[in-house]
DNA sequence: AAATAAACTTTGATTAATCAAAGTCTAATT
DNA sequence: AATTAGACTTTGATTAATCAAAGTTTATTT
């Protein structure tokens, strides 16, 4: 059986490796994900490749193999479904869900999940609008659009919030940007960095692009959109 | 911080102490509880002693101090309120729950534990029937008889089953043997150690002495109790 | 009182995960 | 080509939890 920082490594590999071209990711980024020194990180990824997880090659990154993707997926799950319920059913603070849910993940079982997932009917997306990989380790698909990609004058729907922080989750909600928040781009300033939008019918927001780029959203009309959203750091 | 090894060592301590005339519990019970050699329990024991959690008399036995008893309590309340959790909500099988929150409740915050109670309706028994501590670390008064204290003629009401294993439980299942029961005695054999109990309003079992020792129950009517329930051995 | 069995403690070793600090490599200047 | 900064790897040590096996104590027979 994997160690829960067995898990927590393939986790942040394989969530890092989708927001990364190559698919390879490095050692610096795992440490950081995973909050140790560089040093640690080559010293379990090395432990990881022994056991088959992933592929890594010196200096350059590391890979997950398929076993390696699979855990990594059913982490990710556990990780947004238990979210899910957190908020759903324990009406948590959608600030506090995610320290808590990176705890349970790796205590509940596959039995337990089941039945929880379809306590809550099977639900696609968790509270942060992220998709919840399916049993099978199936992901639906995201989109792949900022609001930063979004010209004047187009409107959108927000489909997923980028940033976990507490900080940022209360600045989301404070102006309902939320999954499902329809979102009109009013005027937009490369030079100046700033972007004034419509949230919602009546209310209005100004973002710089750093803040922009943490919003997902489907576009639903106006404009045509303009070039694809940047893998994000965050 | 105490790890979740502590937590489970301060758990069973808490559990075998109430089972114990004395309140020492000795390192073979430990061992044998926690499933580690006798060496094992030594060692953590004198490390839970320099935490200030237990007193240790070598070769006598180990006491809780009050925190090692609050963070005792804290774990048995987790490990109770999870169960009632799995069963009331998520519908698993009264045989299955215990492993699974065995795991949860090392997991599980004070916040999201609160928020589990309010949820439930703030329990007072688990699904075994056995007292889920207060936050406050208060243990509800339990009955001391068991079935063998019954004289013939009596009647019962269940209060608990004193034996966790999947076996027992599913055999206390199909007979009805639930907490919140009617039993009555019909028949005591000391000799041939059985006993003949009615259970609800018409159906008829037989059981020896240790299972009816495994019962614990209220009494309702009938003749005069005879005697104390003796600390089982579980 | 001696022998024995049972329970307990000690000792030395092991594994997983980690860090600090020293060493090595790579790529980008100069 | 030499230098240097930054990223990465190696090394040696540490901590928590564990076991096996050897040693010690206590209690029970004989």
């Amino acid at each position: 059986m994997p160690s829960s920082t067995v898990e927590n490594y393939l986790k942040e590999i394989l969530v890092e490796s989708i927001h990364s071209e190559s698919g390879l990711v490095s050692m610096g980024k795992i440490a950081e994900c995973l909050q140790v020194t560089p040093g640690t990180a080559t010293t379990m990824v090395k432990g990881l490749e022994k056991k088959g997880w992933v592929n890594y090659r010196p200096r350059q990154g590391v890979k997950l193999t398929t076993s390696g993707r699979k855990l990594g997926m059913s982490m990710l799950r556990r990780h947004r479904l238990l979210e899910t319920f957190l908020v759903e059913t324990l009406d948590l603070d959608w600030g506090e869900i995610h320290d808590e849910a990176e705890e349970l993940e790796h205590a509940i079982s596959e039995k337990v999940l089941e039945k929880l997932d379809e306590f809550l009917g099977r639900p696609t997306h968790d509270p942060h609008g992220d998709p919840i990989p399916t049993s099978k380790g199936k992901m639906p698909e995201a989109s792949d659009l900022s609001l930063l990609d979004c010209a004047v004058g187009q409107t959108a729907k927000i489909e997923s919030i980028q940033d976990q922080s507490r900080e940022f989750l209360k600045f989301a909600r404070k102006n309902k940007l939320l999954p499902g928040s329809k979102i009109e781009v009013i005027q937009l300033d490369r030079i100046a960095d700033t972007m004034q939008i419509k949230v919602g019918l009546k209310s209005f927001l100004n973002i710089g692009s750093k803040t922009a780029e943490k919003i997902v959203v489907h576009r639903s009309g106006g404009m045509e959109q303009k070039k694809k959203r940047l893998p994000t750091k965050i």
